[in-house]
DNA sequence: GCATGACAAATCGTATACGGTCTCAGATAC
DNA sequence: GTATCTGAGACCGTATACGATTTGTCATGC
């Protein structure tokens, strides 16, 4: 047997379906409300439904799926009452994260963070050409806060900031499609913050302005929100 | 078959699984170290292994158990180095949901605080009459620390502030019973900031002060620690 | 006496099987 | 035409079974 030759018996069952789970939720390919059927994925991994069930109950416990007795999982999604719950939360937890990271951060990681910002800004010069790409957009904010919130000794910490970047991933789309003058003030803000943290600001006042970062972001969001549907 | 005659079927084996263990756990019956056998569990439940190891994953999930492939599960302590992440992830977490609850208290919330700070201290004055009872000392502290962010409205950060407490509650002897002067310091923290809030203070200076209370906690243990062994 | 190897017991990981519950379509009565 | 009932199908929940892995013991060789 052993198909692998060394590694194949290193991850269970339940690691693979997890990780496909996940990676497909997280992608997009199953969007909210997608029914997760035990049976399906265990056929299609070629295993049984017990490493499939199991899975699919920590997917449960990050929030990424929902779960019903006897009747099934289906993918979650963020509605506007979730995506502020956990905006929240995150703008909290990250605050902290950049707070605690700040002392820290060593001159690459500061370089980093503002050589990520000017790619943000770059893309950004795009979007006048019509050519922006706000997928790319995304990742490179996403990429810019994991580095500084990254060398928060605290893992976690770490790890609550990472479920909430988890859960906003399962957005179909990206808040800067929704909300496009974030964008602007977004790459601002990082500036602003970057130039705080170089300053050596003290890590409270760093971790607030982190904090006001997200708060901001949800602030436009929310707003957005009301102005499209002022009948709430 | 259908022993209980309506409420039998309503929960299933993993939740009665879960509930135990974690009670068993949180209790301090099973303590750090111990192993979970899943044959044994099962029988005693009257189950089979399956529900009783997704019970246990859902503990590993918030880490009160251990889980080493192909080995097996074990209590999960909390040793100098966890229990100080723990509790800094709690000072950012729960003076957040204070933070946020303190908008929404209500005279009868701050007199319940105020009353339980009150019996606090009257235990207190047992002390000195060698009548001290640390347990009754603890659980007025936590539901003092629970009234006081129990409003805030969002159930993310409250169920993560939720966890924090149920983690440290694994540990066998009472952080008050290690550090007998934060006993007298914590009731006058208490005071300070329950006054804090009646002034009417800015959310974000109540905030920091419940950040504070708990740190303060934190550090005293962290110097008996080093008081006791200096050699870590 | 200590290190090394093989064997046995314990326990985990997962496949299979089957009974229970829910959902939905179709039929029947009004 | 609408509401209710009935039945079949799909799917979940869990028991049982068995192979795989680990761990500890005991014998063997140095």
């Amino acid at each position: 047997m052993t198909p692998g030759p060394v590694a194949g018996v290193a991850t269970s069952k339940v690691e693979v379906a997890y990780q496909l789970i996940r990676e497909r939720i997280v992608s997009g390919r199953y969007t909210p409300g997608y029914r997760l059927v035990l049976g399906s994925l265990a056929k299609e991994l070629g295993s049984s439904t017990v490493p499939v069930r199991e899975a699919i109950r920590r997917l449960e416990a990050e929030h990424l799926v929902e779960f019903e007795r006897n009747v099934g999982a289906t993918v979650r999604g963020l509605d506007p009452v979730e995506y502020r719950w956990t905006m929240e939360t995150l703008a909290v937890v990250e605050g902290a994260a950049v707070g605690q990271a700040v002392a820290l951060l060593t001159a690459a990681d500061l370089q980093e963070a503002r050589r990520l910002n000017e790619l943000m800004r770059a893309e950004l010069a795009e979007l006048d050409r019509g050519d922006f790409d706000t997928q790319r957009f995304s990742q490179l904010n996403q990429r810019l806060h994991r580095t500084l919130a990254a060398p928060c000794p605290n893992p976690h910490l770490l790890d609550l900031v990472d479920r909430g970047w988890r859960r906003l991933s399962t957005l179909r789309t990206s808040v800067f499609s929704m909300v496009p003058d974030r964008t602007h003030q977004s790459v601002a803000e990082h500036d602003a913050l970057l130039d705080l943290i170089a300053s050596g600001a003290d890590a409270l006042v760093v971790e607030h302005a982190a904090r006001e970062h997200r708060s901001a972001t949800l602030r436009a969001v929310l707003a957005h929100e009301a102005a499209q549907a002022p009948t709430a």
